[in-house]
DNA sequence: CGCTGACCGTTTGGACCCGAACGATTTGGG
DNA sequence: CCCAAATCGTTCGGGTCCAAACGGTCAGCG
């Protein structure tokens, strides 16, 4: 599986064809000329846009370069990726720590189960809870992924200086704050 | 639809819960304890998790606040704008803009083709192409709609000052345009 | 002890996401 | 004129994503 991007606000876009891929410059006049009489907050149009094209060409990538070779896919990766670093953990804290829903981890779950990478068990006080854990095959596969993965993560980041990736990282955890008061 | 967020790498998390979430401090302690004896670049790490992290903020903000009462999806929404700024256009250029497969595409028209708000005809001069155009319908929702998403976007980016804003968009464009080299 | 409300994970229905394969159409060369 | 290669959008199979509803379990109150 390959993500590709270049589209504005979606997660993949293909190889850009001849008179297929407008810039952003262009796309901004083309609103511009669309909407002349409303006043627009471009930049923060531009900043939404590009954090939104950013994470659809982080996650293809890596899912391109280091997951799909190992059969992950990027969500499966987060799930592992939690289990691993938290150990045995419950369901409603694993989807909470991945970012994902109650619903969507079963799913999850189920699909990382089936290939071997993790069991779920009943908790013992809780009938209701369901604990997650690694198998043997799950831990070699996350001390072997990672490092890979990781160093993925820093050539994505290598066209910025070390302050400019701090800079960045610090204004989005500022925006996202904001939207959790 | 709401989708939340809280996750590192995820699209959404749930509220977090006592003891379900953990800080970013904590993950990256739990992280460099586990794999002590590995050179890791925590920068990136963190940059990349925040760049995903923001862009599921802003879509699960954008999809409950403005666009789940219009019946709109944060995809059918993108596609929707890609036909209102270009005017007809073929699927396969759509798709681009829009940065989703064809495969995709297709079926996101096909959902806001059933809802009303835009059409697709065979091209005039070649049966295997598609255009698509927006119906008055869909013209009057995208007239009504993009100024309230515009304004939700200038309220997600509120807590930055423009000179951040604009910094922030500058390094997002460079870490991704790195890539498509 | 029994009942009610809350919590948990799963299921349901609908939407999206991809790459690969397919059938229809077009193009260009022999 | 015919055929092969290329292009297009759709279909297929599998994965993900959500909210809401459901059945099972637990906690606390009367």
């Amino acid at each position: 599986m390959t993500r590709s991007t270049s589209g504005h606000y979606s997660r993949t876009a293909a190889q850009s064809p001849a008179g297929g891929h407008h810039t952003l410059a262009e796309t901004e006049s083309a609103v511009s000329e669309r909407l002349a009489n409303l006043e627009l907050d471009m930049g923060s149009m531009a900043a939404v846009q590009n954090v939104y094209r950013a994470a659809n060409a982080f996650r293809n990538h890596l899912e391109s370069t280091v997951l799909a070779p190992h059969e992950l896919t990027w969500t499966g990766w987060v799930v592992l990726w939690v289990v691993w670093i938290w150990g045995d953990i419950e369901t409603r804290h694993a989807a909470t720590e991945a970012g994902i829903s109650k619903g969507t981890l079963t799913g999850v779950v189920g699909t990382l189960e089936g290939r071997g990478f993790l069991t779920r068990r009943t908790h013992p006080d809780d009938a209701r809870r369901v604990l997650l854990a690694l198998t043997a095959k799950g831990k070699r596969l996350m001390s072997q992924v990672f490092p890979e993965f990781n160093r993925e993560e820093a050539r994505l980041m290598s066209a910025l200086s070390t302050d400019e990736v701090a800079t960045l990282t610090q204004g989005l955890r500022k925006a996202v704050a904001s939207l959790d008061d």
